[in-house]
DNA sequence: CCCTCCAAGTTGACAGCGTCAACCAGAGGG
DNA sequence: CCCTCTGGTTGACGCTGTCAACTTGGAGGG
């Protein structure tokens, strides 16, 4: 067998991406993936032993876009500013990508242990707001253990996750806003966010 | 054909509710439904128009179970322990329950249009929230307008949400929190939040 | 009492899915 | 030339949601 002038399991992913950036993960199959390569329904398993692993795979592609995402902005000198701006990137990612959002946050995901890259991938957008708080205590002089920052990474975590959820779901419709309530909402959460770190 | 001596439809929904349950929704067939029931796989479509329907069902009476869970505290003369006690519960909720939160809040939710019930159970749920921090306004002797209300309830409840998904998803092990992290987020959390709305 | 209609079930079929298994062709190495 | 391995194809199976036809029992009316 000839070494094919495409490589199929990287034709594979990127079709399962598109797949789920176009009508959401639960129309991701195998068989679909398949037909719009035009080879057989079988064929995508010589790459992926299961379903769960072209899954891992793509979850990883999000993930790493993601990151790139929130860290779009250059570092300026003013640590709050940066820090604020992450929680627009957040915010803007899940508003401009909710399909991929999905996928990553609200998805049952493979087994992490058998898919290490998924796993260092969604580390590493984690870390960035880590890192950001970090920047933020040490320009005012600060110096907090690892578990605050990450526990302050986590409430900020919660919060961003929580309103990206509501505004991508039909949470939004369920709970009969009043008028202006969802576009004030990301300015106001990230508001109350200085408010609780204390500007 | 006589009344039978079991209502099909609610033993149906019964049955859906402890398959989500013990199993996550995303085994819940209408087929094991029925076979659980000892039914034709047929039978429930008398009842139910599609899955989406049983779904539907299943969903308003999750959120109804949710809100009497978060409304579990009677009532007391100090509107901010009111507030931080129906946090809690939101948190327990979930851990207690994390299938149930999971059908509420992490899939793809029947169209609410079709389904008043789920939707008027859902809003419940919120309402409880803001009547909370009406109270505590109140309290405080202050008179914030409707949207202000909403605005800090999405506050509060983005919290909650993102922290009881990160609990109760595979994102806790990606992470890789340091140890003690995990359990001291909710008290860390809900401190936070406080920090925000001011003492 | 008989007849009709309707509701609630049963049965069978279909298409789609993930996955198992057998088969095939071509490339590369001995 | 032969053998092995890789990457495909084909076919089958069991599961699902749903469509459609059929059956049965009971209620209601004449």
């Amino acid at each position: 067998m000839a070494r094919p002038d495409r490589d199929l399991r990287e034709a594979c992913i990127a079709e399962a991406m598109a797949i789920v950036a176009g009508d959401g993960v639960e129309r991701l199959s195998l068989r679909e993936v398949a037909r719009r390569l035009g080879v057989s329904h079988q064929a995508p398993y010589k790459h992926f032993p299961s379903r769960d692993h072209i899954l891992a795979a793509i979850v990883a592609r999000a993930f790493a876009a993601f990151a790139r995402f929130l860290d779009r902005n250059p570092r300026s000198d003013d640590a709050d500013a940066d820090l604020g701006g992450m929680g627009l990137a957040y915010l803007d990612y899940a508003r401009a990508h909710p399909l991929e959002y999905r996928l990553m946050f609200g998805t049952p995901l493979p087994d992490g242990r058998a898919h290490p890259e998924m796993m260092a991938e969604a580390r590493h957008a984690f870390a960035l707001l880590c890192d950001g708080l970090r920047r933020r205590a040490a320009a005012r002089g600060e110096q907090p253990d690892d578990k605050a920052i990450v526990l302050d990474a986590l409430f900020i975590w919660s919060c961003l996750h929580g309103l990206a959820g509501i505004h991508g779901a039909s949470l939004v419709d369920t709970l009969a806003l009043p008028p202006g309530a969802l576009e004030a909402s990301p300015a106001h959460v990230l508001g109350r966010i200085g408010d609780a770190l204390g500007h």
